[in-house]
This record gives C-alpha cells, structure tokens and sequence, in this order.
DNA sequence: ATTGTTCTGTAGACAATCTAGGGGGACAAC
DNA sequence: GTTGTCCCCCTAGATTGTCTACAGAACAAT
C-alpha cells in the first residue's frame, strides 16, 4: 500500500486473469479491458504484468492458448482455462477471501 | 496467490503494522503477535518481514522507536505512530478498502 | 550449567509487478 | 500509395516486498 501508483494487489492478478476466463474464452488484451471494466476502472493491468502472466498460467497448466483473429479482424491469441484452471481458481478465491477477511478483522472493518 | 503458504498478501503488511501501532506503541515482537491474534492465526508475520517493515516505515518517518523493557522484562524496542504516520494510516486504508472492493466487483461477490 | 523463551537483527534468494521500450498488421484518410 | 492510428503481442531490466535461514543477547526455570 505504501505506493499510490499501484494499481493492482500483488498476488491477485492470477486470480483475475483465471476469473475472467471463466466467464468466456478470450484474448489477452480483452482480458485487460475487461478486468478494468468489471472493477470499474480501479484495476488497471499493464501489459508489462499481463503477458508475463499469460505465460506464467499457461506454463502451470492453467489455461490454454490458440491463435485466432479478433472482433477486429486482428491475430489475437486465445485463452480457455483448463480443468486445472478452474480448480485453481476455486482455491486462490477461498484464499483470497481468507486472507482479506482476516485484514478487515485486523482493520476493524466489519 | 499463487503460493498457498504464502501468509500475507503483498503491498498490506506496512498498513497492518501502522494499524496495530494506532491501537497503542508497542515492541517490534508484540506486534506481529498483536496480528496473529486479531486476524485468528490467519495472518503470520515472519520476523524477515517484520524487522525490514520496521525499519522500512521508520525510515519514511512514520513510526518512531525507542529502547525499553519489555512485559517479561526484556529489552525491546517500543515503536509508536507519528502524526505522518497517522496520516499515512488513512491513506492505506482508503486504498485497501478501493482495491479489495474492486477485487470483489471483478471476482463477483458484492 | 543447561535449556527454553523472548526479542532483535541480517544476508541472500525469489517472485510479481512496473517501466519502457519494440513490432506487425488492419483500416481509414488523404 | 503513403501516412497515421489503433489493436494486439512481446521482452529486458529494474524495483520491491516477502521468505528462508541464519545468528546472537538476555532473562527464566530447573
């Protein structure tokens, strides 16, 4: 917190990035438009964290990727979470709920 | 979240020891016991982390030490928040409460 | 004397994110 | 047909926070 130009939790892209495939197959530039919609315009993730991240999930066994083109008609690689995926997804939102419950518990925020 | 041992989530340790420090100074030691215990031995404060915070937040002049004796008669260095620090306590809480709520918005829970 | 507990500290590794670039292809304007 | 603009992918290097794994001093208990 300590920064005010951060614009994400460290930790919690995986798990937003592995959310919004969740909801449907995409393209990794999509899926930052969309994670910065959904939180409406607060999360803001830079492609210099996006990518790598891609790579980091696919690499685990996450999610999977096909080239394809885009409603633009442009070459966009796309992203479906794979079985694993949607296990880990299950188990970095119960994290995730454990752990920012027990700050708000710390906080004194109800 | 990536890592299920990981016991902190990243960027809100800083907020956490500010936090403790607002309720009454105290030593380095009894505040990360003072976490445990009011997160529900959810959140683990190791001392590699605790000690560089410390020394972190004392450096940007919002905690401030000085030697004492302890409870069980130790020597400890006692902190206690300054009105920079108090200050700083507001603003990360503004921000954690902007981005965990955010988090929740993309991850679909009200 | 020895052992356990409390308390402070440091070095080095590690992992996630950011900054700051580069590049190619589609489409529109002119 | 050239120019510009947006869409989309990608990488290197730096920064930062946390973790692991130590070390050590001082008091308590036996």
């Amino acid at each position: 917190m300590s920064k005010d130009r951060l614009e994400l939790l460290q930790g919690t892209l995986d798990m937003l990035i592995l959310k919004s495939l969740d909801l449907e197959p995409m393209h990794g530039f999509g899926i930052s438009v969309r994670i910065r919609q959904m939180s409406q315009e607060v999360l803001q993730v830079e492609q210099g964290s996006l990518y790598p991240a891609l790579y980091r999930l696919e690499n685990r066994g996450w999610i999977r990727s096909k080239w394809g083109v885009s409603e633009n008609n442009r070459k966009a690689k796309f992203y479906e979470l794979t079985a694993a995926g949607r296990k880990q997804l299950g188990l970095e939102r119960e994290n995730w709920e454990r752990l920012s419950t027990a700050i708000n518990l710390v906080m004194g925020m109800a």
